[in-house]
DNA sequence: ACCTGAACACCGTTCAAGT
DNA sequence: ACCTGAACACCGTTCAAGT
């Protein structure tokens, strides 16, 4: 029903040349374009959160008015999907040591995933959108990549994969949305403890005080492993 | 930095005489109230998604005026937080057959929850944030009850419940958001084909064609509690 | 205890127009 | 090809007031 944008981007053609008019460039504010508008959402983002980001407001970032971003942008989706898109793009190719068995690399893969969203909480909230941006495409590709050098069954394969992605996702935004302060902890423990004919089991296990998360993604990934492991 | 709301609610104490005024239930509408307010939130959820939902909207669906509503509740925050643990509310004490095994009883949890989200899609992408209403918490603590009773050691216990956690959120998540058209996932198809050489392997692998979500749910879902198996 | 309307300070986006 | 301001049709929420 709401119309989601047909994945067919850049209705207008992106200029090729990088060649400057000359003149431009003593204005002050250099030429808006699509890198540009990108770049200053995700630092409203880092700044403001997800209801910080405005088109005004981007729009007073980047010395234009609002509807010059009209020109380059779809439209407000549009710039989210482009922001959420830009985090989970690789700065340096990623780093495996060749040597790494194939577990290695997949945790190291999804461990710098999640890593890469958790640098941008807001991130996090955009992600129960339809996002297929080139660079979760190509993290999705190496992920591939690396699982079917593994040995993974060739009928596993996309089951394997959506699992392995499945739990980054998930344990991302768990991570993201449980992260409360100490106090808040301590504040949602004792409701339990108040509560504690309905909630008896995880009010023992201490569930909400626990906040290892690295520690739990990790075991966590590992026991998904095990059970992924070819035979 | 945001505020997120302390969990402490009902500043003003709910009635607990359920006893009607004379007189007011023949001037049409009842008086307004949590529960009608969550529960034509969800109708407007359902039927106009997440950017359907306006406080005026909400308002006039109730037949009040807007400003009345926030006796009832904090804010729009507020609104979102009781829709979204409303649709975790069990209409009837889930039926697990007493013999079932444990890993059974795990399934059929999971499975109940993941659908009990999809029948809203909207409550899936209202999911990454502090989200431990009080229906939430009881699934968790059902869950958590059956795998004590599976034997997890202890030590293992807040791991799996994550992990399980995570893992059904997460495949909520990209199942409500990679759920696309027929054309749509072709033309998502052929995207790939056209970059074919940045991402040969899920080209190959046709991982964006394949749509049997509930298949590979219940697999994935099977390889984790393989590995959470006692052992 | 519960409900209200007016007012404030914003939004995203269309449109017609400028260079 | 790119940028703009004015205008439209909305928002959520504060406040002072009503019953």
């Amino acid at each position: 029903m709401a119309a989601k944008g047909s994945g067919a981007r850049g209705k207008r053609s992106q200029r090729a040349s990088g060649s400057l008019q000359p003149g431009k460039e003593l204005s002050g504010e250099p030429p808006l374009s699509r890198q540009r508008i990108v770049a200053g959402a995700v630092e409203l983002l880092d700044a403001q959160g997800v209801d910080g980001l405005t088109m005004r407001r981007l729009a007073d970032r980047l010395g234009s008015g609002v509807m010059s971003l009209y020109w380059h942008v779809d439209n407000k989706e549009d710039v989210f999907d482009l922001a959420l898109d830009s985090v989970l793009e690789y700065r340096e190719p990623p780093q495996m040591v060749a040597s790494q068995d194939w577990r290695g690399k997949v945790v190291y893969l999804l461990e710098d995933w999640r890593a890469s969203m958790l640098r941008h909480p807001w991130s996090v909230s955009l992600l129960p959108r339809r996002a297929l941006g080139p660079n979760m495409l190509s993290r999705l590709e190496l992920l591939s990549k690396t699982l079917s050098g593994a040995g993974v069954a060739a009928a596993d394969m996309n089951v394997a994969i959506w699992s392995l992605w499945t739990y980054v996702m998930g344990a991302t935004i768990t991570r993201a949305s449980f992260d409360l302060s100490d106090d808040d902890r301590a504040a949602a423990q004792q409701r339990l403890t108040r509560l504690s004919e309905h909630y008896a089991t995880i009010e023992r296990s201490r569930l909400l005080l626990d906040d290892d998360w690295d520690g739990i993604f990790r075991k966590g990934l590992g026991f998904l492993l095990d059970g992924l492991s070819p035979r």
